[in-house]
RNA sequence: GCCCCCAUAGCUCAGCGGAUAGAGCGACGGCCUCCGAAGCCGUAGACGGGCGUUCGAUUCGCCCUGGGGGUACCA
């Protein structure tokens, strides 16, 4: 299924204008204009409807009114559509077939899992870089958010045909890198009976505690005569080993995020490529060097603030910004990728502004997706408050897929939009994990294959199954829900809206659950079971799809 | 100050400029001799305020109010 619905009856109202466009001699803009088909919410209304009309009003200078007339006059016939009605002011409404409605059940279930699928970014290696946290610590909920909505923008990127690499970037060499190995460094010097004080801006949470007591299983006290600097230098990269190698991807697997790729920002500043980069930059006039540090023009280049790319420091050691352009020219330029999509927090919104700044010098912006997604709060002794590993309010990740379940989990953090701040509630999660809308949909999925079961012991199959039989108004309701799925894949893309996925799996799930109260699917003619086995065989495939674009299981039984 | 995000039912959230604004939880009332009641049906309940654009605004623009984030030679 290359051609969703809703194209196809965009292009017989293409069609239908051209053809009144010629006929009654109407202007060019006619054939200009934007096409947008709506589902009505009113079935009254028809299945699909525009109000191309109303908007060619204005520059045709006539009754909308007039305009749909001739249009539904010209409609393309096919075996699509049934009527084509207009309705005042100047709607025109269309009317799908149901005979052909119910006949792409057929087809859905034989796509199975290429249902929906197109070969849209065939050719294309997309990266995708979500999470990328500090490795100063576990993976927090706040961590967390883009985590879900990445593999989700992954997964939909794959199933438009692109080649997706999804990827982590890890910040393992910088100034909260060293905090953490003082941190640790006090906590060693605790572990052998020194009273110690972690300082304010230190990392003060237990985690400290177990890498500091790591160190000390396997090294025993040897570090114990070292300076705290020196201890700090060398427990740092010790901790962001275990954090690195350990905890995040821990964490990241068992919320069923699987990283193709880990990179480690301190391989840019060790391989001369962020040098290579600031020249290219220079060389686009995009550079200026002042108080001995070398700054982004980014005010010159329609910025309001420049940036420092390269510190003043006796080492000239390259900022975070610095660095991340390199990256994400190293990405786009050396490594290939033709796209690299960013799913980050909503604090590196002025980091982005200067990114966009540095890639549009580069002539590498056109490359580049960001999607910035707000905060997560949590409940945090009885108020909302801001998570922060330094100042101890953490609800770690695990702690959460350990209460609730990896489903109930990741459909928590997708349901809803990434421009919302998310506020996190833990005792209002497990309390009500019971009743989680994930739980709603993955019960039908459960229930279709319960009727399966039921059928086979009857001995009943969807083998020469005729869906044309499927005379009853509910049964073309169901198909048309399930019609919108490729529908959904490419507004989920386009408006790189993953929550947009969850609201319509809970549709579907509810129209399943209403036809299932009001259809027997297994009951006593075997024509007419066969034909809602059918049926129903193609909306748990649908369910299916969705879930498994989610990341969320899809069970047989619960 | 400037920039970005948000404000929809008691709570948590959907809603592509359209024709009667939807779910879930919570409240109230119904439905299992029949394919799974983790379900279904019904009742009560909402677009923060103002101005504008438009045939039409919850949706777009401006202002106000209230939240959140950013505005580092931190990341």
């Amino acid at each position: 299924m290359t051609t969703t619905l809703r194209d196809t009856i965009a292009a017989a109202f293409r069609a239908a204008i051209d053809r009144a466009a010629a006929d009654l001699d109407w202007p060019a803009e006619a054939r200009d204009a934007a096409i947008e088909v709506e589902r009505p919410g009113d079935p009254a209304h028809g299945d699909l409807a525009s109000s191309v009309a109303l908007r060619l009003a204005k520059p045709l200078r006539k009754p909308p009114l007039a305009i749909a007339e001739a249009i539904r006059d010209r409609f393309p016939a096919s075996e699509v559509v049934a009527t084509v009605e207009v309705a005042s002011p100047g709607f025109v409404n269309v009317r799908l077939d149901p005979r052909w409605v119910v006949r792409q059940a057929d087809a859905i279930t034989s796509a199975g899992a290429d249902f929906g699928r197109t070969k849209a970014l065939a050719g294309q290696r997309i990266q995708v870089e979500y999470i990328s946290a500090n490795p100063t610590g576990p993976m927090t909920v706040a961590n967390a958010r883009g985590g879900p909505m990445g593999d989700v923008l992954a997964n939909v990127l794959a199933f438009m045909g692109a080649e997706v690499t999804r990827e982590f970037y890890l910040n393992d060499r910088n100034t909260q890198i060293d905090v953490l190995g003082r941190s640790v460094a006090l906590r060693y010097r605790e572990l052998h009976g020194e009273k110690v004080e972690i300082p304010a801006d230190g990392y003060p949470l237990e985690y400290v505690i177990d890498i500091a007591q790591r160190i000390r299983d396997h090294e025993g006290d040897r570090y114990i005569g070292m300076s705290l600097d020196e201890q700090a230098r060398a427990f740092a990269p010790k901790a962001v080993d275990i954090v690195a190698h350990e905890w995040l991807p821990r964490a990241a697997e068992r919320f069923g995020m699987h990283f193709d790729v880990w990179t480690r920002e301190s391989t840019f500043m060790d391989s001369g490529y962020v040098g290579d980069t600031i020249k290219e930059l220079r060389a686009r006039d995009a550079i200026e060097d002042r108080d001995s540090a070398v700054w982004l023009k980014s005010k010159e280049l329609g910025e309001d603030i420049e940036s420092v790319v390269i510190r003043s420091d006796p080492g000239h050691t390259p900022t975070y910004l610095g660095i991340d352009i390199a990256y994400h020219r190293h990405c786009l330029v050396e490594r290939g990728f033709d796209r690299k999509v960013d799913i980050w927090g909503a604090n590196t919104h002025g980091h982005m502004r200067r990114m966009r700044t540095a890639l549009t010098a580069l002539g590498l912006i056109d490359r580049w997706d960001v999607v910035i997604y707000q905060y997560v709060k949590f409940m945090h002794e009885g108020v909302l408050a801001k998570m922060g590993k330094r100042t101890g309010r953490i609800l770690l990740l695990e702690d959460v897929i350990d209460a609730v379940g990896v489903d109930v989990a990741r459909w928590f953090f997708l349901q809803s939009s990434p421009d919302r701040t998310l506020d996190f509630d833990f005792e209002l999660a497990v309390r009500q994990s019971s009743e989680n809308p994930a739980y709603y949909v993955q019960y039908a999925h459960a229930r279709i294959a319960s009727i399966f079961r039921t059928a086979a012991d009857r001995g009943l199959t969807t083998a020469s199954a005729d869906t044309s039989i499927l005379t009853s108004p509910g049964d073309a309701v169901v198909v048309k829900a399930l019609l919108r799925f490729p529908e959904l894949v490419q507004d989920v893309m386009e408006r790189r809206a993953p929550h947009l996925l969850t609201g319509y799996a809970l549709e579907l799930a509810g129209m399943f659950h209403a036809y299932y109260k009001d259809h027997r699917v297994v009951g006593d003619d075997p024509a007419l079971s066969r034909a809602r086995l059918r049926l129903v065989e193609a909306v748990q495939v649908t369910l299916k799809q969705v879930l498994g674009l989610l990341g969320i299981s899809a069970p047989e039984t619960m």
